[in-house]
DNA sequence: ACTTGCGGGACCACCCGTTCTT
DNA sequence: AAGAACGGGTGGTCCCGCAAGT
């Protein structure tokens, strides 16, 4: 049932996702909701997107650890979702963008875990940037980058259903990433033997 | 009373904003609205959403013809984003983009409207790197990773109410530009002198 | 316009009957209405009943006196009346019969209309078969019979969307009436010369 | 529910028939109607006539069955009639009439509904009329003299708030039939022994 | 004199998320 | 666990004024 939920807060958005649409597409009793979700509707879209994000995590994760270095981990995401907007007839995207954007300000609880989401993802882009040599400073902006390039171009793929937008987008953040590694190993060396900078 | 319309509809999303809102606010009576707008509540979204697009793209090209380069045009763009979601209580936002989460699919001109309303504003970031000396190639992509940018940056700073986030992507931005468009000079070069190239 | 007024009441009926509707069918200006029909809605439905009621009265008047008896005369009615409802297809029946069943409260002067129609049609009836030598109260009771016949015989016309079942009920009528007239005429004569009555 | 239903429907017609008044009428709350009718009104209007029409072919089979010949039943009925619309206030009255006048085109399986009721009625009084003798051609061309009458009869009687109409139009239907019984009759002999035929 | 453009608000059918009762 | 009940809210239409134009 949760998964049917997100499912249709994906399509829909908060207010467009009726209990009764996700009732009638997970085949389940009108009733016997409010006794698994005692908190009503905003329960149930709470923990929806709750596993929803869980699972993008979990993706993330993946991505950047079987990838030989962070850019191509960023690429490889993009890949990922591409197949996913694909596979799912360009229903799939990020669970929390259209929550942000049309329940923002009515569901506390919702809009926190929004940002939390969004801060978990930022934070394993930035590690995955600062354990391959970067400087915090530059992974936090640097990763700042990549999750708007990503959730930008969910959106833009959506709207065009045409996931190569994501697939060029990926390419693009992985040439960005891969020149600021390089920079930032640059950079690294000209501090340790400072009479060699520039060159 | 389209002012209005647009406003609770970044605020809502497409289902969320009630026409009866609009109305409230805009303390128009009922009734004379469906003399406006006989086609009713889409009409009205759609009126509103082409006046907002149209809003933001003469801010986007304003933005870039005021720029001494493509690179800070982008940067003052994203400025501009940061100072109207200050000043609009982190209201402000990408007009299409919460319209192509949670209506694509229910109210197709609007869908393409939204659609139109990306391709008008990608046109507008090609044409300025093109005029700066970028191939076409090139353009496209680095005006992709430039839209998805703010798209995204749009979201993060309305999620996290925090305006900094849009400047900081958009000195980013100005950097990547400014990097790829010197790249493409350097191209440019080699081209015309091959024998000079690299050094 | 009364016309087009007349044509969507016997479609809808006094609540089914928007003036907006009558508006666009009689291509009149919207605010022309309420200066021709002060009274709006009601005047314009009264004095619209009231021309059709006319129009059905003088065909009624016509039947009686183009045909040699008012047996044929009943039948002749009948027979028009199913014309005008395979030309109207099936539109057309009694002005009045649809008001009396959905206004009849509502609109109290409509009502009276409705029921002084129905006594005109009434005495016409009565007054053709006085003249053709039937007593007053035989002649009322069977015209009473032809009235509540073709009145429900438009119903039932209406419902199967066949104009024959007026004819049958036409042919049906006359016999009856033709029935009536001549024992009628027989008691007149048993009472002028009572010896003979019966045999 | 459904009474309420039918009696509103009486009153004012299909359009003239608001749920919030058979919601208001019959004191149940507003949202569970379309719990137990998903398809709103039409489904509401629908079933609260075919319940209606039960109940008309029920005391329209019971006249017959109960009287002495099909012309006694047919004044019975129309005694019936009578007695009821002075107990209603002139209220009832054909359930499928008004209708047929103001529903007919736009709510498809309701006007479908009208006609089987009508031929049902008609069938029932056709048997009754061929068990008593007459053939078919004859009780089917009576049955029409018969019904039309009926509802013409309940129009009038409605119209003028006079019940001695319909009392005075069953004891003319009764003549009527009575009389087509005894030609009925008399032809039949003569068909079985032409010798003796008319004397 | 007659039309137009626009307001104005009551109301309608329908759907919502929720809570009883069993 | 689940069908039934609940009432407030949805978008939309209704009939009707009222100013300014022609």
């Amino acid at each position: 049932m949760l998964q049917t939920t997100a499912r249709v807060l994906q399509r829909r958005g908060y207010h467009g996702t009726a209990v009764s649409t996700v009732l009638d597409e997970s085949e389940a009793p009108r009733g016997s909701l409010y006794f698994h979700f005692p908190g009503g509707k905003d329960q149930m879209v709470v923990e929806a997107t709750r596993l929803a994000v869980a699972k993008v995590s979990a993706a993330l994760r993946k991505s950047f650890e079987d990838a030989v270095d962070p850019a191509r981990g960023v690429r490889d995401y993009a890949e990922l979702a591409a197949k996913l907007m694909e596979e799912s007839d360009f229903t799939f995207g990020c669970p929390v963008a259209g929550l942000i954007l049309d329940a923002g300000e009515e569901v506390p609880e919702l809009a926190s875990i929004c940002r939390e989401a969004l801060d978990e993802w930022s934070s394993v882009t930035v590690a995955s940037l600062k354990s391959a040599g970067m400087p915090i400073g530059r992974a936090r902006a640097l990763a700042l980058v990549v999750q708007a390039g990503i959730e930008g171009g969910l959106i833009l793929a959506r709207a065009h259903r045409d996931a190569r937008l994501l697939r060029t987008l990926g390419l693009e953040l992985e040439a960005i990433v891969r020149a600021a590694l390089r920079r930032a190993a640059r950079s690294a060396r000209k501090k340790k033997s400072p009479r060699r900078a520039r060159r």
